[in-house]
DNA sequence: TAGGTTGCTGACCGTTCGGTCATTAACCGC
DNA sequence: GCGGTTAATGACCGAACGGTCAGCAACCTA
């Protein structure tokens, strides 16, 4: 690869992102399993040993790659929460979009595919993954609902499920991008399929009077 | 296991089910590449050696897995399609309910995230799956929007992006249930998370008239 | 440019696991 | 029972991969 062509080059500063992303790509694409470290090492423009100079192991790239990723993203969309005016479902609509481009059509999109499928096989990373982003991302999105039934613009509905529910499409459309669409057909338009989610929550939330 | 205590038998006849299940169980659990075959044959009550008798390899279990598991299901709901009458929103109620009592609360829900995990590692068998499975689901689904709408009952709406978005919280359920949900507290309740789900349908559906 | 520090390398090791096959023993017809 | 058929076994093999480490070379400082 970087074989004898490129020259060394000493760059410790550099190392552990380039590392994480490599691992990130290559363990969303084949999963934890089947990735091999030479692969990411090699992604990475580095050897095998190097990267034992920066993690202790395979699974430590793992459990950095999960932690890393999302976290950033729930703490901006938290911000958007706080700091909205105007009506809950322009809040939906603000960090369903806010999401999109921070994490739906980056590479940290793969990360809620990577996590579904490995969760059983690390349960304590799982842990940190409910605890740190999808109940701080369900939290956001039961604040937002609140609102909206609040000021009586949605109708009252039991918070609890109806977050799952309002949350599923926009992981799918993650999850689906990272695994069968690499197979089939193109299918969705990303844009035109948040569209139509956002169309029908509006209409699916709605308060009858409205 | 069945070790010195059990003694042999013989029963080629049932043999490739009783794999078949433990191959989905175990790959639905761990992956297609941390699953072990001895863990496989174990599982079924057999040797190693059994299992070669039965399947040419790993390989060729995990696509007899993918590709028994899901089609007879299919074909149910293109009957219960076929042979509804009433209103639109009821059929789709019907589906629902259909799929889960013979997929959601089978161990045939695992298919789904299997399927999600391992797409990229086995486009073939991913190909197999999205020809057989998913274009076959939501045609049924495509086929319930548009009699909807023809009723004047659903508003008009983009029926391709619209059956995304109707199918995702189903998938969500039974992918959830298969990965994080073995982690965390226990989350939903299926049964609500249906009924929320339909409910907030109906709204979402619904034509302004009505 | 000489010497020292350290980021980096890749050959090597031990283990694990998919796959094979000679052997064993359950069943059946006679 | 007895022999023949074949389902079932598990010791074995080779390849692949995670992880190690002794040596190398890039960079720095004087």
């Amino acid at each position: 690869m970087s074989a004898a062509l490129l020259p060394r080059k000493r760059r410790k500063e550099d190392r552990p992102n380039e590392l994480l992303e490599a691992a990130l790509d290559l363990f969303v694409e084949k999963g934890f399993a089947a990735t091999r470290l030479e692969d990411i090492a090699t992604r990475a423009g580095v050897s095998k040993g190097t990267l034992y100079l920066y993690f202790a192991g395979k699974e430590a790239l793992f459990k950095a790659v999960i932690q890393d990723g999302l976290i950033p993203a729930l703490a901006e969309l938290e911000a958007l929460l706080a700091g909205h005016e105007g009506s809950a479902f322009d809040l939906i609509r603000a960090l369903v979009e806010r999401w999109w481009s921070m994490v739906g059509e980056t590479r940290y999109s793969g990360i809620p595919k990577l996590m579904i499928a490995e969760a059983r096989n690390f349960p304590e990373v799982a842990h940190f993954y409910y605890e740190n982003v999808v109940r701080r991302g369900r939290k956001v999105f039961a604040a937002a609902l609140e609102r909206g039934m609040a000021r009586g613009e949605f109708r009252a509905l039991e918070v609890g499920a109806c977050v799952d529910v309002l949350i599923a499409p926009m992981l799918m459309l993650v999850v689906w991008r990272h695994s069968l669409a690499h197979c089939c057909l193109a299918e969705q338009e990303p844009r035109a399929y948040l569209e139509m989610y956002l169309e029908m929550l509006r209409g699916g939330l709605a308060a009858p009077g409205l």
